[in-house]
This record gives structure tokens, C-alpha cells and sequence, in this order.
DNA sequence: TCAGTTTGCGTCAAACTGACGCTTACTAAC
DNA sequence: GTTAGTAAGCGTCAGTTTGACGCAAACTGA
């Protein structure tokens, strides 16, 4: 549907057209915005981007932007990132479209906001021009932020924990090869709660989601096993 | 962000703001779809309307239609619904955005899908001209569908499921009073799958969602007890 | 009164969960 | 070298949940 009763307008004049429906259809303009993910010592970080220009310059926000003509959701969610932030291979995954048209004062702007993960917050670069600052914050402490970019962040860190549990999500947060303690200082950091590392280890070993590396980690204790995901790519772990 | 950069935009001379960036911005237009779902006796079903108008004259698709000024997503979406089935309380949910600039030959439509539930599928009314029919399918056979409902038809399923699992969602497919067989028809149905009587009636018990109703449904054998949901609002059961 | 059918309670073993003890393997300090 | 300290990683145990299934209770219609 949707697009269902548009058509004969589209071959009518365009005169005709606004008579017929036109008036009463918005024209929003679509916008993406991004809520970046890292973990590091300090727990589980968000990126945020200072507004340099107009009405909420100053204030704080996720990467975004507006769609351009041909662009996919997706490919303006990259788009928009790599802006921010210089980083183009991040898993992404869109979240929930904010459509009220008094989200933004000065336009109808609907929004798709996706959630992007990196394996490390040093990966960020340069912003551009359009931002006047890019920093990491604490994802339980932001500050106030742009529009209706607190939705956002909510939205984002609940599906963030919701698929830990039951997909291997955590491999986009972490590097290639990692020891069970960096393993499960993500999950601890992401779920904000403590995890009991015999138990931790047991849950994550019976989801069959890890494959041993030869190679071990030697730090100042007892050396740990190294380990990657069988799939880097997140799917849903199947309960038998 | 988002609709950041663009302010500046909007304060300046018509030509100016098309020479700095909006000759690449695409304008969409944006839409809603609804999938619509009710149970009953065949199973989980799924309401299709005939489009009537347009180069998709005669194929099937889902309620929708254009966001209309001032509107929200969820506004059009209930709006596209009740044109489309005459329902105006029902269950809504938002799925997900499909963007892609193709999805439509015609036109950039970035399509917002939702889904709909409600009690009875004898409740909906006559659709809108718009459309030239409207009748209900098994959600496990649908035909063939306009632009990408299919990938819509698919994600709503999916959706239903996994809420049916954690949310006390089933209330929105029942009526307020219902005994426990019917309970189960409606998670037998949309799951696709054949539930133990027993040990789906525990699980259940021991979410603590239902209240038991004075009054017990006498046919034509032992009478069942009626149930009604606690509340009648959806929200996640919490796992202790 | 009985056959047939649905309702709804109960049982049992296997699997899973949370709490926690303890050994192993290393480094760094003495 | 010996030892203290620490992280890694194995194992145990009781309480809970899960899946499979037996069976009595309650009603109708013949």
C-alpha cells in the first residue's frame, strides 16, 4: 500500500495532483541517526557529536544526517557515520523511526535511528566541518541531548542488552581474538551488573559460539586462551 | 543530528540553500504499512487489501499509506488502518523502516511497517476506494504482494513470535475474557507449533499475567474457567 | 447410567541456574 | 630458587525450570 494510491498522481499535471491530495501529504524530510557503542575499561561509551550550526549548536547528539537522493536507510546511516567519525566497516543495525512532526521545532524531520558497534573507541576520527566536537560519554551518564536523541539512546542500549542474550551481538564490540575476562568485561560493561566468571563462562561455552585459538594471551599471571567467534557475522543463537 | 546542519538551510534564500547541499538531499515521500493479524480457528491470520489504482492495480498488500502534514508515524499508521479496515483500537506497533530507493519504481518511499492485532478478525469493516478488495489470509500462505510487504509480511511474524514470549502480547489477539484452550489456540496459531496443554497452562501460571473471572464457559463438557489478562497494556514480563 | 470429551492437577527425570570452592599457571619480589 | 600474589579455569551442589506424560474431575448427550 502506501505508495498504493499515489501512482495516477504521478502521471497526472502537477497542478492536478495537489488539488487532488497533494494539500493534506508531508513532504518530511528523512534524517538517520546513529547511536555508536564501544566498550572500554570504564564500561560501555557512547559517541557524541557537538552541533556547530543552527538552532541546538552546542548541544550534543548522535551522527546523522538527511538522506540523499538514491540512498538506501542503511547507506545514509554509513554515510552519516564515516562523517562523524571516519569509521566505514561498523556493524549496523536500524532500531525505531521517530516520526513526530514537533521533534524538530523548525521541520518535519522523521528520523531512522540505527545502532553502530565498534571493538574499540580509539577507532574514531575526524568529524567534519558540521560538528564543532566528538567525544565519548559514559552510556549511563549523557549529557542532555539534541531533538529526541535520549529516545534514541535509550532505545539503543535496551536492544543492545536484549541481543547479548541471545545472539553473538558481542562480536562486533570486541577484536578478532580476545581472552574470556575481555569477553566478559563486555558483557558486565553492557549489562551494567557484575557476572560470575564460572558461570559466565559456562553459559557463553554452551552456546557453542567460540572457537579456541592455538595462540595464548601472557600478561603478568597465568596466561589466558585466546578465542574467536565461529561467526562473525550476528545471528541469533538457536535454542535446541 | 540530523536535522542539524540543515537549519541554516531553512533561514536562507531558496537558490542559496539548494546550492550548498540540497540539490543531493532526497525528498521522499513516507509511508506507513500495517500488518494486520487476528486468529482464529484456521490459525494466525493476516488481512490483505486488492489495490485498486496504479501500476500495482490487483496485486495484495497491507493497510497504508502516505504520512500526511502534521501527522505522526503512529497517527498515519492508525489512520491508514481505519481507512483501510475501519478499526480504530487496536494494538500498534512499530516494525521497521524500508527505505531502499527501489522498493518503488515510481517514486523514493521510505515505508515505516507496523503491526496490528486484534481479537476477532470478523471485527474489520469496509475498506476505503482505494482499494477494490479486501479479505483475510493464512499468515503462513500468503500470495504474492506489492513492492516489499513480503519482507514486511516476514518481519512481523517473526516479531509476533518472539513477543508472544516475553510480553503478555497475546492479550491483543484475545478478548477480555477467555478461557485457557483459547489462550493456547492463539499461541498454537501464531507460533505454528502444537503446545502441551500442561505445560503450556504452568508456563503461564507462572508468569502471573492472568486473573481468574468468577464466571466459567459451559459447552458441551467440563466447563473452563475464564481468564482476563491483569493488564490489558503490553509491556515485558520480568524474569525475576 | 454410561460413553465421550475437555478441563485441569500431579509426577518424574533431565537440563539448567546461581553460588561458590579450589587447583593451575604464571609473574614479580625477595 | 623460593614464595606470595593474582588471574585463569575446572568442578560441585542444591534449587529451579523444562519436557513428557498419567490421570482424575466435570460436564453433555445418548
Amino acid at each position: 500500500m502506501a505508495n498504493a494510491g499515489e501512482f495516477p498522481l504521478e502521471n497526472r499535471a502537477p497542478a492536478a495532483a495537489e488539488a487532488f491530495e497533494a494539500a493534506a501529504i508531508a513532504r518530511p524530510k528523512v534524517a538517520v541517526d546513529t547511536v555508536l557503542f564501544a566498550v572500554d575499561a570504564q564500561g560501555l561509551k557512547c559517541y557524541l557529536l557537538q552541533l556547530g550550526r543552527g538552532p541546538n549548536a552546542g548541544k550534543w547528539a548522535f551522527a546523522g544526517g538527511l538522506v540523499r537522493v538514491g540512498e538506501t536507510l542503511d547507506g545514509a546511516a554509513r554515510r552519516a557515520l564515516r562523517d562523524a567519525s571516519g569509521l566505514t566497516d561498523t556493524y549496523l543495525e536500524q532500531l525505531f523511526s521517530f516520526g513526530d512532526p514537533s521533534r524538530d521545532p523548525t521541520a518535519h524531520v522523521v528520523s531512522v535511528a540505527y545502532m553502530a558497534l565498534i571493538d574499540n573507541p580509539g577507532r574514531v576520527g575526524a568529524a567534519s566541518s558540521k560538528y564543532s566536537a566528538g567525544r565519548w560519554f559514559a552510556a549511563g551518564d549523557l549529557p542532555e541531548l539534541a531533538y529526541d536523541h535520549s529516545l534514541m539512546a535509550d532505545y539503543a542500549v535496551a536492544r543492545l542488552r536484549a541481543k547479548l542474550e541471545y545472539t553473538n551481538i558481542a562480536c562486533a564490540l570486541l577484536p578478532s581474538c580476545f581472552t574470556f575476562a575481555e569477553l566478559e568485561e563486555v558483557y558486565a560493561a553492557a549489562l551494567e551488573r557484575p557476572l560470575d566468571r564460572r558461570n559466565f563462562r559456562r553459559r557463553i561455552m554452551a552456546m557453542d559460539l567460540l572457537q579456541r585459538m592455538p595462540e595464548q594471551r601472557r600478561g603478568a599471571h597465568r596466561p589466558a586462551a585466546l578465542y574467536a567467534f565461529k561467526h562473525r557475522s550476528v545471528r541469533a543463537i538457536q535454542m535446541l
